[in-house]
RNA sequence: CGGGGUGUAGCGCAGUUUGGUAGCGCACGUGGUUUGGGACCAUGGGGUCGGGAGUUCGAGUCUCUUCACCCCGACCA
């Protein structure tokens, strides 16, 4: 059948060849995004946001623990505040919007639509922060933020995107750093328990570090073909913004002083890393906890007498049991369903026809590794563990993925050998950027974050200098 | 901004060499038969061939011009 998606099926059969292609294409046809009118922008459709909405759910959860609360500053800032911090400047400036007219007339001051808040944040901390007793102050803030990329795609880079950024002030730099750590290991537990996707955490170097930040720690996640992806960041300001924006406070000892702040985020990326950490030639794999939907049900031979009646009575069950179900009663052929379900990634599908109602049972789908299994009806209270073992088992297969593709290298040719085989390399560095531009160069890869390894006595892989850090390397997205 | 490519129905494409009635598959509407891995029969609707100018009796096709998008580089969450 010359239909198109099974054109897509057999376009995809072998995803790592063309992996940009099969990505695209997913990202289209499983309806989770569209592009939109204006180059570089991406409209979100239900399915996709839905995913968002999970992944805003299960993050507010974590930020609350941390006494992080919810809050809102505005999209326009003067162009004037971005200007403050002048390495936060050089490194925004190329890609920002500006909006230069409004009501008519042209605006005194330009307007930058915002890269990201701290500027304006930070402006408004200053304000309402006057003793130590005020602090810290713990904010995040979910909205959208405009970078003007030259080249984009969906989800993983584009000219407008949705995130949250969390902003932080602390009386001492102790308690600021300290909480750049706590959030980075909300982050790596997030993305290990709710998106099944396993992370390699770590310091940035200069190079790759946030502009303005004193550190910048990153996560790292290995997609299917190799490359790396960063996940999310945590930044340590230090007292770099509280000195432009004048964020001070008066101590316990009486004293004016300069707060210390943390910054970091994650973005609407976070649904491309699950599409690209997980997906196989049939499409998407969703883990169970970010699912829009977690089980469905497709009725077979719908028409005949009490199929759906039936379909409808499990879906109650498991509605009553929170978990996201859904029925397809659509006027289509089983076989339809199944294809486009699985391309949409639902983790679970139950199929429920005559046969199976005769027997009291129902016959269950794995999308992970597509096992099916017959689930005695009365036994449907076993799904919920059965969403769980799930979870775990997408998890663990994704971290042995990753960990059979992380090599050690000792040369410019064992890193460019390495990633071209798809992985992540592991090698001793010296520390100057001149060797992280020449591993550029030659092996089309950065430095994707620094690990604690030891490595006296040993020498950089680059230039045989002594060695500093042990760093990983990997292209990226 | 360099290098390459593509614009024809909602989507995917053929037709362009050699100018001569606008085509195919999927999707969509209607009627019927179907339903355990992408069903079938019948029938129907849908187009300023990216835009503009030119050559010609006649342009999707030739010439000029313009616009848009995609891929590969440089920049980046």
């Amino acid at each position: 059948m010359a239909n198109n998606e099974k054109q897509f099926v057999k376009e995809v059969a072998d995803i790592t060849a063309d992996f940009p292609r099969w990505f695209t294409d997913v990202v289209l046809k499983t309806e989770l995004v569209d592009y939109g009118p204006v180059k570089g922008t991406m409209v979100i459709r239900p399915y996709g946001y839905a995913i968002w909405e999970n992944i805003q759910n299960e993050l507010n959860r974590r930020f609350k623990k941390l006494g992080v609360k919810n809050a809102y500053f505005p999209m326009f800032i003067p162009e004037s505040y971005l200007k403050r911090e002048a390495e936060h400047v050089e490194g925004f400036a190329p890609e920002v919007a500006v909006v230069t007219h409004a009501g008519g007339a042209e605006l005194s001051e330009k307007l930058v639509v915002r890269p990201t808040s701290e500027t304006i944040i930070c402006n408004m901390y200053a304000k309402w922060m006057q003793s130590y007793r005020d602090l810290p102050m713990l904010m995040n803030q979910w909205c959208n933020v405009v970078r003007w990329e030259k080249t984009t795609r969906p989800f993983l880079r584009t000219s407008e995107f949705l995130w949250q950024e969390g902003h932080t002030v602390h009386s001492n730099e102790e308690e600021a750093r300290d909480f750049t750590m706590k959030m980075l290991a909300v982050y790596k537990e997030f993305a290990e328990n709710a998106l099944a996707i396993p992370v390699i955490c770590g310091r940035k170097t200069d190079k790759e570090k946030f502009a303005g930040a004193l550190e910048t720690y990153g996560m790292e996640a290995m997609m299917l073909d190799g490359k790396s992806l960063q996940a999310g960041t945590s930044h340590y300001l230090g007292q770099n913004f509280a000195k432009s924006f004048d964020m001070k406070f008066l101590s316990k000892e009486g004293k004016l002083e300069y707060a210390y702040s943390s910054s970091w985020g994650v973005s609407t990326r976070l649904i491309g890393a699950i599409i690209m950490a997980h997906g196989d030639a049939r499409g998407l794999v969703l883990p169970p906890v970010v699912s829009p939907t977690q089980i469905i049900i497709v009725p077979i031979a719908a028409h005949k007498p009490g199929v759906i009646e039936k379909a409808k009575e499990i879906e109650q069950i498991l509605a009553d049991m929170d978990i996201r179900v859904e029925c397809d009663t659509r006027d289509m052929s089983p076989g339809w369903k199944f294809n486009e379900w699985e391309m949409k990634g639902v983790p679970v599908r139950i199929e429920i026809g005559p046969r199976d109602i005769e027997n009291n049972q129902c016959v269950i789908v794995r999308r992970d590794n597509l096992e099916k299994q017959v689930v005695s009806l009365d036994d449907l209270a076993s799904l919920k563990q059965l969403l769980a073992t799930v979870q775990k088992d997408m998890l663990e297969k994704s971290r042995k993925n990753r960990d059979s593709r992380i090599k050690e290298g000792y040369s410019l040719e064992d890193i460019k050998n390495a990633c071209d085989e798809g992985c992540f390399v592991k090698a001793c560095w010296c520390g100057e950027r001149e060797c992280e531009d020449k591993v550029k160069e030659f092996a089309q890869a950065t430095s994707r974050v620094m690990t604690e390894e030891e490595c006296e006595g040993e020498v950089c892989a680059i230039c045989g200098k002594p060695a500093k850090k042990k760093v990983y390397f990997a292209r990226a997205y």
